[in-house]
DNA sequence: CTGAGTGCAAAACCTTTGCATGATA
DNA sequence: TATCATGCAAAGGTTTTGCACTCAG
């Protein structure tokens, strides 16, 4: 596909993807490296997403904001309850619930289970 | 917000969604009540589909191929295990899972946790 | 009657693609 | 040097908005 040439360019939109803890949309993560004084374009951001994405090194969400959301992958094991008002976005910890996620995907012959583990709900502030 | 007048394309919209048991994109559930005879437009199958959202009778879930899917939403539990790569979407149903989320999101302040949990993998054919 | 709902077209939006230029190995 | 990557602009797609018209209440 491509062999995967390293560019300052690459680096500064995986450099800024580590920099954030949660999702981040490519337009939010572009305005972020313009931010640092940094210049490339848009395009090259949703270029090195995708192929960041398609080796595994991030994975990408979709919200229904019409943005799609990226996020480093670490080994970490998070889960979010995202508010389907606000999108507001909370961390939870759930001993057991990965061990159940995993073991219902293996069933059904589902592997790479995403680490990433969302619930949506309301959250008290928009009730 | 407004007055909610009942029109029969609302009801056609509704009817359509009810008649559909899974996620539905707009732009396909505008082709099928055209298939009815029906005839409306794409506007307003948007605008009673977010109508639909906002009064809590539909739920809305994006994936990650642009489009944005509703579905009528029901008091029955749905899982979905959804491959990240085909979009293959498998029902499943996981005893405890639900009382787990649920028992999570109360901790955490949330309410109204969707029905629709869905957890992403790759499927068996894409691996 | 009155105003919310509809529909068409145009706008806005995010994302992808084409192609010439610039940079990497 | 030979490719691959970048960046701009334009295209592509979905969703939203403006506005005159229609219809439910």
């Amino acid at each position: 596909m491509s062999q995967r040439r390293t560019t300052w360019q690459k680096q500064a939109v995986q450099a800024a993807l580590e920099a954030q803890d949660g999702f981040i949309s490519a337009q939010e993560l572009h305005l972020a490296i313009l931010g640092t004084g940094k210049k490339l374009g848009l395009t090259t951001v949703y270029r090195a997403l995708t192929d960041m994405v398609e080796q595994g090194q991030a994975d990408s969400l979709a919200i229904t904001d019409g943005e799609m959301r990226f996020r480093i992958c670490t080994p970490e094991h998070h889960h979010h309850l995202i508010c389907r008002s606000c999108s507001k976005t909370v961390e939870f910890d759930l001993p057991g619930f990965e061990a159940l996620a995993s073991s219902v995907a293996k069933e059904n012959g589902f592997s790479e289970l995403s680490h990433e583990i969302e619930l949506f709900g309301i959250c008290s502030d928009c009730r």
